[in-house]
DNA sequence: CTGAAAGCGCTTACAG
DNA sequence: CTGAAAGCGCTTACAG
């Protein structure tokens, strides 16, 4: 037996429609009236049932944030990106309105049917997912009639429901490379883990554009494996084929790198050049501290959770593309 | 107008109520029937409203999580600890039962009667609650007549509704500091932030009974201040009082100091002993490696989580209180 | 197994 | 501003 609106109006005096409307702020009613309902309501404990509101105005005050996690089921653990992301998607939703978050997880791609029908379970209002997703996938959240925001992803597509946040990747690249080619260094080698993706293959192109404008060779390592196990190894391989400075394309990449040469007793900054790509915390942890391109993640998923509440508030309509500038932070890596 | 029992109903040419009861499980049916229902759900592409179920059963399929963070806003960003935490939980969520995951951070002291509301306000089937809470909010949490399971949690008192799960975090304390006096060091430090805690109490109390038994000087560094933050100015200090070991409380201690002696030329592992505590990935990133105490952080996050889930499922009572063992792993710190 | 009925707690027109 | 009424989509007895 829980408090109703009925108990909150009887106790106030009022009509249940006034009870309602005090808390929805909808409809008139006089300071006085506000006054005896709020009252009343915290003398009785009275919270509105958020199930019930859902069932007739249908929406859930529940905001879904989809992480893709193929690799392993330890999204959060391995990638501190991540992280921040959620923290800042809840800051945001803590200050400016009222919604809860609701996390959906894909650690397979198997998942993503059932992750779709999570969504549908749940009547979320608004989506955000980061990273890249199949296309059948992403055509079914389009179907959904619900608004999706999308942060580091490059797929193409009409996605009538869909709006972009990125950052620029493609001169993060150049940025990092050509930091390393100013500081003297000659055999530049690329490192990164999948390559092949949409979002990496910006850094790469930016990598590829400062090389080329320098008039050097392309080194490329890629691995598929977890970050820092892939940098450890591509340590071995740089220091085999005398290479003498990384751009590596995350970093911890580059702190698997950097592990991996410090090991070897290579003095980083010095003999080896060493740039990475997010500006996460650990680069400034591990010693030396790293150099990176700092993409701003935090103001990424504040930008993000910010467009998609002012098209839940329509405020703003679909479709925007943002891409956020980066900068790059000299440490001691390079 | 969406899709509901009716119309799954007329078209697999039953009542609602065996629509309903082929859905919960609930009830009795024969095997045709259920297909046909089934069939004509995913026809019509029929997934329950969650929110009208929620209505009339009371359970909302709602796991609350409450993460502490007083010190600012980047709870996640800045303790790898709650990372494997969620994706302990969620792994657990995910496969074990049909449970969602809905998170409430708690950022300032004021905001915990906010959270109490929204924890009523989503009717949340059962809590998971990570760290220490003032009294008053705990006595709210247990007068919701919901199950909470607490993870690091050494509050006393008469929880009816509550269960814990904590590590052994004197053990710890001991086996850390008892590591150091094995390996020779003679001037072993403890290293801390906010000691006072009654978690970093315990680990403590570990420590000072190994320094005991030795016949050893205690020397107490106690900072408030981020983790790594605290460790650099930590460094400082210690070599100022000629120190030769720290058993920090945290790894993210031990990774500042690690990164202030090594600035100092200080030779870890020879020199200067370290040994921190929680066995986070950072303690095999960092080189050299941490030697440090394993705290199963991801099995304490599944244990508490299926904890909950038994108690949700009446399978179990409530008002266990588990202790996970803790174990050192060596590496190259000390 | 079925079907009609009641009700979970709320919001939304609507006539006053 | 109020109050009676309808209804969101579901589950739950209950008589058959």
């Amino acid at each position: 037996m829980s408090i109703t609106v009925i108990h909150v109006a009887k106790e106030a005096g009022v009509s249940r429609t006034t009870v309602s409307n005090v808390f929805s702020g909808k409809g008139k009613y006089s300071d006085e009236t506000r006054d005896a309902v709020l009252t009343a309501a915290k003398k009785l404990g009275y919270k509105p049932n958020l199930a019930a509101r859902s069932l007739i105005t249908n929406q859930s005050r529940l905001i879904g944030l989809i992480l893709p996690s193929y690799v392993d089921t330890n999204t959060l653990t391995n990638s501190p990106f991540y992280n921040i992301i959620m923290d800042s998607v809840y800051s945001v939703l803590r200050d400016e309105a009222y919604y809860d978050l609701i996390i959906f997880s894909v650690p397979y791609k198997e998942k993503l049917l059932q992750v779709s029908g999570w969504i549908d379970a749940r009547n979320v209002d608004g989506i955000l997912a980061i990273g890249e997703y199949d296309q059948n996938f992403l055509k079914d959240l389009n179907s959904k009639d619900i608004p999706v925001v999308l942060i580091d992803n490059y797929s193409r597509g009409n996605y009538a429901n869909f709006s972009y946040v990125n950052s620029d990747d493609e001169t993060g690249g150049y940025l990092g490379t050509q930091y390393l080619i100013n500081k003297g260094y000659k055999k530049i080698a690329l490192c990164g883990v999948e390559l092949t993706g949409p979002l990496m293959q910006k850094r790469y192109e930016g990598y590829k554009r400062a090389l080329k404008e320098a008039g050097y060779k392309e080194y490329v390592f890629d691995k598929s494996d977890t970050p820092f196990e892939a940098g450890m190894q591509f340590s071995d391989l740089l220091t085999a084929q005398q290479i003498d400075a990384a751009f590596c394309t995350e970093d911890m990449v580059a702190v698997g790198v950097l592990h991996g040469m410090l090991r070897k007793n290579v003095r980083i900054g010095r003999d080896f050049g060493l740039v990475g790509f997010d500006n996460i915390y650990i680069g400034q942890q591990v010693f030396p501290e790293l150099t990176s391109i700092d993409q701003t993640i935090f103001e990424k998923g504040e930008t993000a959770t910010k467009t998609l509440l002012k098209i839940l508030q329509k405020k703003t309509s679909l479709g925007s593309r943002l891409i956020l500038p980066v900068s790059l932070v000299a440490r001691e890596s390079a």
